[in-house]
RNA sequence: GCUGCUGUAGCUCAGUGGUAGAGCGCGUCCUUGGUAAGGACGAGGUCAUGGGUUCAAAUCCCAUCAGCAGCUCCA
């Protein structure tokens, strides 16, 4: 006898086995049409699986309005795709083939490379699999055999991940659909018609077997799928606009950055547009760090190798590091001394050599300046902050556009606490970062709390201390107001962190702000202030970055305002334009005036038709054009036209200029909705 | 770093072995037009770089550099 609970709160019993299915059937032949799967107490099942036949059971059936059937669709079209191939690609070798978040992949090993053109083929195959409305049938095999089987299937990298991966499972799951059968956990749909045709294949990109990038590479193949052929095409809209968002191409479009290949990959040229936005950002980060009582300093780009060596980041990042600079004379010395370049790699290694490094980070410089004087506990908390340009080599693949590069400025600042002290100054660093997001209206984010993995020995520092800083963290995470995530394992081997990560148009999930906890190095390089005890005591450190780094952070502001940023950022705030060359001359007094009150503008006195110069300005982003013609020049007024707004009709010059620099000492942000 | 794709005018791109193209932008001239494109003429190219194949290479091959997608990485 089996019960059976549906979510409206009836219950129904079986005494013979039923399927997930039946249930549906009895229910209503519209019901058995619509389900797709179903979770019994919670854990997903086939359809067409039969239910224990003893107990009592909550069962939900699953229609394409659930977003668990989603998963089960993608799942499933990955499979279909997987048959697609192999009847394409004689002998493809699967590897994984999951859903995501936006689709699904299937990862392959085959010998010739799948390139797009293949795409419309395959998708042909695809179709023709759905038409033939192959059932997914689960197939539950011991061990032995299923080793077999894949040995059988010719599917050498499903026989590894047997005897790897899952060696502890004693019996094993198989989907089969037609001529194809995968290793695989399911769950799936009924039969392939379900898929339907709001599939599409996206792209086809390298990936290593289990993630391993010592281990062969694979072929994955990225698409998604839809129930519905709307909701594909409405994703496949959401791609482009993405696209046009992309910082890249509106930072080449609005003359923003430039990054060219003279100079070298990953080194990015703010041009003056650029420029504007980054010097509004540290003007506006500047006020603040003056109210919350920091003091600015300035270090140069360079630093010598021991004193990395000494905070531990030479050698042991150096791969991520400019090699390092050593002089003239050294160098000619050990070149007449027969010195090979690995020569010279193993002796600047064992610190053998003086150099020079690019700085990969600010905070030895920092150090430096606060150990250049002795400190009693009443000069504590000392901030040092400073717009700090850091050099990272990083790997040539990662590199792009502003968001990964080799030169980036951090807004950093080190604050040197003691530890009765840390819980406070950590709070005034979230403030600061939470000010920053808000007022640029980014309030798509999330907060991380690293903490240090129990399991681990790899952090220095004592247990008590991390403790004490661990729970100064989430104390200070706590009080932001803000949603927070504690991750065990996540904090740096120095200390607890917590970072901001920010969602962008594309659901991408960035990194900036971050604010980290420091035992280490305050160790390493001996620093001390005197106690109200007269007693030398070590200070605790604290690095934060608001922005994180100033390159990143424009990358993403750019994709977050679409390039239309609000007035106190925008570039060009005016374009001031004559209605026709009459009214040049009281345009050109028009224009004297905006600039003494200080606004950023250009002027447009072409002979050109008003409509166009309008064209013009709109598609250019400038949040305001004002437009002056020879009843403006009679009249002593200006013409307002709103970039979202459009045409606001005339107001005096004094009155104009009142309202713009209103709108940007209140930093608004005005968007259309999307 | 790895796999695949790409590199032609300032920008977006067409050109698949035989004389280097378009649109936009830019310049000059005409037009003096009140809220999203007025017209005419013109300038602008080591076809990423270096090799190779060929009577002949933007086009085919190899290498390098750079970009893109993804993977791996990010103190």
């Amino acid at each position: 006898m089996l019960k059976i609970a549906l979510p409206d709160g009836t219950q129904r019993t079986y005494s013979s086995p039923v399927s997930a299915y039946d249930v549906a059937a009895e229910i209503g032949p519209g019901l058995a049409q619509a389900a797709l799967a179903a979770e019994v107490d919670g854990g997903q099942t086939d359809l067409h699986a039969l239910l224990p036949p003893e107990g009592e059971v909550a069962l939900k059936l699953l229609t394409k309005r659930d977003a668990a059937a989603l998963e089960i669709l993608r799942h499933s079209a990955a499979h279909v795709m997987a048959q697609a191939v192999m009847r394409l690609f004689p002998g493809v070798q699967l590897a994984f083939g999951p859903a995501t978040e936006t689709g699904f992949y299937y990862d392959f090993l085959l010998k010739c490379p799948l390139t797009e053109e293949d795409f419309p083929h395959i998708e042909a195959e695809m179709r023709a699999i759905v038409k033939e409305n192959l059932a997914f049938e689960r197939l539950e095999i011991p061990r032995p055999e299923a080793l077999e089987l894949c040995r059988e299937l010719g599917q050498e990298l499903k026989v590894e991940h047997l005897e790897t991966g899952l060696d502890d499972q004693e019996t094993l799951s198989f989907y089969r659909q037609g001529e194809f059968v995968d290793l695989c956990r399911g769950r799936h749909l009924p039969s392939t018609k379900h898929i339907g045709k709001g599939f599409k294949l996206l792209s086809v990109a390298g990936a290593y077997w289990k993630g391993d990038s010592s281990r062969q590479q694979l072929q994955r193949l990225y698409a998604t799928v839809f129930f519905d052929k709307k909701e594909l095409a409405a994703y496949l809209h959401q791609l482009e606009e993405a696209r046009r968002r992309d910082h890249r191409v509106l930072g080449k479009k609005l003359n923003l950055f430039e990054i060219d290949d003279r100079v070298g990959a990953g080194l990015v040229l703010w041009k003056p547009r650029g420029a504007v936005i980054r010097e509004e950002l540290q003007n506006f980060i500047g006020q603040h760090l003056k109210r919350q009582g920091y003091s600015q300093v300035f270090t140069p780009h360079v630093g010598k190798l021991e004193l990395y060596q000494t905070s531990g980041h030479f050698p042991y990042y150096q791969d991520s590091q400019f090699p390092p600079l050593v002089d003239r004379e050294t160098l000619r010395k050990l070149a007449d001394d027969g010195c090979s370049c690995s020569d010279l790699a193993n002796r600047l290694t064992a610190g053998q050599i003086d150099g020079y490094l690019l700085k990969p980070m600010n905070c030895p410089h920092h150090i430096r300046i606060y150990a250049s004087e002795k400190h009693s506990y009443r000069d504590l908390p000392i901030r040092l902050a400073e717009f700090g340009t850091v050099y990272r080599w990083e790997q040539s693949g990662e590199l792009g556009g502003l968001t990964r590069v080799r030169g980036f400025t951090q807004d950093d600042a080190h604050l040197f606490v003691t530890e009765a002290q840390l819980p406070d100054e950590i709070a005034g660093c979230l403030e600061l970062v939470k000010i920053v997001l808000g007022t640029l209206g980014m309030s798509d984010y999330r907060v991380r709390v690293g903490l240090r993995d129990p399991e681990s020995d790899k952090y220095v520092g004592q247990p008590a201390q991390w403790d004490r800083a661990e729970a100064a963290c989430r104390q200070a995470a706590a009080g932001l107001g803000v949603e927070y995530t504690a991750e065990p394992g996540e904090a740096a081997f120095y200390g607890p962190k917590i970072d901001f990560v920010v969602r962008d148009v594309i659901g991408r999930q960035w990194q900036l702000g971050t604010v980290q906890v420091d035992y280490q190095l305050p160790e390493r390089f001996e620093l001390e202030y005197t106690g109200a005890d007269n007693k030398p005591h070590r200070p605790v450190m604290v690095h934060r970055a608001p922005f994180g780094s100033l390159e990143r952070f424009v990358g993403v502001l750019i994709e977050h305002f679409a390039g239309a940023f609000p007035l106190w950022l925008a570039p060009e705030q005016v374009r001031l334009m004559t209605v026709s060359e009459k009214s040049a001359d009281y345009a050109r007094q028009v224009e004297t005036q905006l600039r003494q009150a200080g606004l950023r503008l250009t002027a447009d006195y072409r002979g050109q038709k008003l409509g166009a110069k309008i064209r013009e300005a709109q598609l250019a982003l400038v949040p305001y054009m004002l437009v002056v013609g020879e009843k403006d020049a009679q009249q002593g007024t200006v013409t307002i036209r709103d970039r979202l707004e459009g045409d606001l009709g005339p107001r005096t010059l004094a009155a104009a200029i009142d309202q713009l620099q209103a709108e940007i000492a209140a930093k608004t942000v005005r968007q259309t909705k999307q």
